[in-house]
DNA sequence: TAGATTGTTAATCGATTAACAATC
DNA sequence: TAGATTGTTAATCGATTAACAATC
């Protein structure tokens, strides 16, 4: 369970409920049951219902739920309407990807800076955000608060930056290092994105 | 449950334990109680117990595990003893960061491969391995048969490539894509990693 | 032998599923 | 009104934790 008391297997799947109803309204669909979004995404018709109830009433008996007005419920919960300002430490490739594939904006956050401690990188723009010298990194935040900060930077350096941007303020990690923030502050909200791990499991899937 | 019996609840802590005893060893400690790697890792010693004990039983009583040859039955449960060839598609940004970056060798796998649509891409190497123009997918996996395939290209041309893979006998996928392999292809291993679905969580987990 | 710590069974807790009355 | 489908409570299932006898 969560501070808000909704359990984190419900908020997990929150997004993906998200981006299937994204599909269902650029199909041109207005309304389904949670029968059917059930068996378009393998889930029980209860678990949708379940879920959506943590959150308030948004259906109808027996019409279904209105797919844009359940989209954007969603959103309000996952609090995509009011984006929160990020940054992103380290501009190697990994950091580059994020920084030119993810729409920040339509996830809920609003990337305001990019930084790393390579020279040559810095005054780069990476989508209309400049990289900056991780030196600046301790003004720059004084300014202009970020929430939200991802860590693609190796586990040592992420561990001191991590140290110092709670300090400033961050409360959140999109943490794609082996640095396990959580052991050090209980209090941080972090999402691990580990790729060693995965594919450490999916070896495990296909050897038995 | 999985086709193996053991929960994925446990599978997925695996990497994890791993990872840690690697650092143990790193230390130079040569063993470990239960309860002393619980309040390291920040579990119950309970759990760390009943999940080894899904394997075999790697302790001692009145002793704790031996952290090498621990770690060493952790590497062979999770397959990383028996390489498997992956190939990867897509070589964007996202792309050569995994390829870059991920030791392959150390997480179960042997990238044979690299493809991508772009024809000035071809014949770029990333880590000795060239990349190739995504036409010679075909042949390349008749004569290479890959187990697993990591996809970093965007959901429309993940389905078909998908379809394909699998019929060339491709068992498991690292997933980047939106596309959600598994309702397509319900005995497909697949692990997804979607960037966006993280970062709406903690927008949530911050909003809240 | 006494102390420590495992392996394992039993108890608890939480998440998922089923059922159904309420209601559009 | 009758049919459909929700919201919600109750039942089931699985995962985690606690307890303890076995044993090094």
């Amino acid at each position: 369970m969560n501070p808000t008391g909704i359990s984190n297997s419900v908020i997990k799947r929150l997004p993906r409920y998200y981006r299937f109803l994204g599909e269902l309204k650029k199909e041109g669909m207005t309304r389904i049951s949670s029968r059917e979004l059930s068996d378009r995404m393998h889930l029980t018709a209860s678990q949708i219902r379940q879920d959506l109830n943590c959150f308030g009433e948004f259906g109808q008996q027996g019409y279904g739920y209105n797919i844009e007005l359940l989209q954007n419920e969603i959103a309000k919960i996952l609090g995509l309407d009011k984006p929160q300002n990020a940054i992103l430490i380290g501009a190697g490739n990994l950091g580059k990807a994020i920084a030119h594939y993810i729409n920040f904006e339509a996830k809920g956050f609003h990337l305001i800076g990019i930084f790393d401690a390579k020279e040559s990188l810095v005054g780069q723009m990476v989508r209309n955000v400049p990289i900056r010298h991780i030196s600046t990194l301790d003004e720059f935040c004084r300014e202009n608060m970020p929430r939200a900060a991802i860590l693609c930077i190796p586990k040592e350096a992420s561990k001191e930056i991590c140290n110092m941007l709670i300090k400033l303020g961050v409360k959140g990690f999109l943490n794609f290092s082996h640095y396990d923030i959580s052991l050090d502050h209980p209090d941080a909200e972090v999402e691990n994105i580990h790729f060693g791990d995965s594919l450490m499991t999916l070896s495990y899937k296909l050897s038995n």
